[in-house]
DNA sequence: CCTTGAACCTATAGTTACTAGAGCATTTAT
DNA sequence: ATAAATGCTCTAGTAACTATAGGTTCAAGG
């Protein structure tokens, strides 16, 4: 039942699919398992680990690149904690633009939506503001 | 110095590159204009109108599916505009979803940068956070 | 008129982070 | 023993562009 840590396994510990584990694998983000006798990736716990550690970052919106970055970082236990700290507030940087940026397109489609009253398109606030970039008044680029 | 509407020039004129009215060309979402003795694009105003649209509704976070839906519902000014209220406000549902996930996010990450005090990686807050998710108090997936 | 440099052309490949499929091998359960 | 589930590799597809290479055309200056 329990048996061998086998890709299908690995996936379903760390919710991600099959083919991302393979994939981070092939990107050499995550080492490569060992085999079975028939061919078949065998994982150890730290995998799980590692997987874990990718899924978490990603989730949290960092790119492959900076999970890279941290990964390198959490295998040097020794070093300061600058760049991390650098990585993560680079991050947040980004994260607050979007936020920016997505709070005020929200604004701008409640009113475009608001001001559609099921009319014809010829009416339609909708086609309108998106024909004429002047009508809106959100702040967006 | 006005001349006829070369790529570059519609190009400056929707903020967009050259090689993205192009594209938008070969995907088909703009017609294909005329060409010069030398082979070159000439476009119309209506390729100029047509192509704020476009890039008003990607400024707006819509897909170029949403685009191509939208569009075809402006070439036919005679429907009821139901349809363009419901790519809109489905839109604006996901825009919503994602909206509270960055914030969940930055307030993580806001707590992550605050503990993290510069001493070494082992004693990192940021790396630990991302090793053991049940640390994040954050409702992200 | 000629040249030079900017802008144009096509076609192809690269980007990010996966996801999906084909076609076959192996493992597990019955 | 067999059938279903899972695994394997390799390739291509996704979104929405962006970039490069290698060549043509156009506009302006001398």
């Amino acid at each position: 039942m329990a048996g061998p840590l086998t890709i299908g396994r690995v996936a379903k510990a760390t919710l991600c699919k099959v083919q991302t584990v393979r994939y981070y694998e092939k990107i050499g983000i995550l080492p490569s398992p060992g085999r079975s006798a028939g061919n078949q990736r065998i994982y150890e716990q730290s995998h799980i680990e590692r997987l874990a550690f990718i899924r978490h970052a990603r989730d949290l919106g960092f790119t492959l690149k900076s999970v890279r970055e941290l990964l390198s970082l959490a295998d040097q236990p020794d070093q300061p904690c600058d760049v991390a700290d650098t990585i993560a507030r680079k991050h947040l940087l980004q994260v607050e633009t979007r936020l920016e940026r997505l709070l005020s397109l929200k604004t701008e489609l409640k009113r475009m939506i608001h001001q559609c009253k099921g009319g014809q398109i010829s009416d339609c606030r909708i086609i309108q503001v998106l024909h004429d970039h002047h009508l809106c008044l959100g702040g967006h680029q």
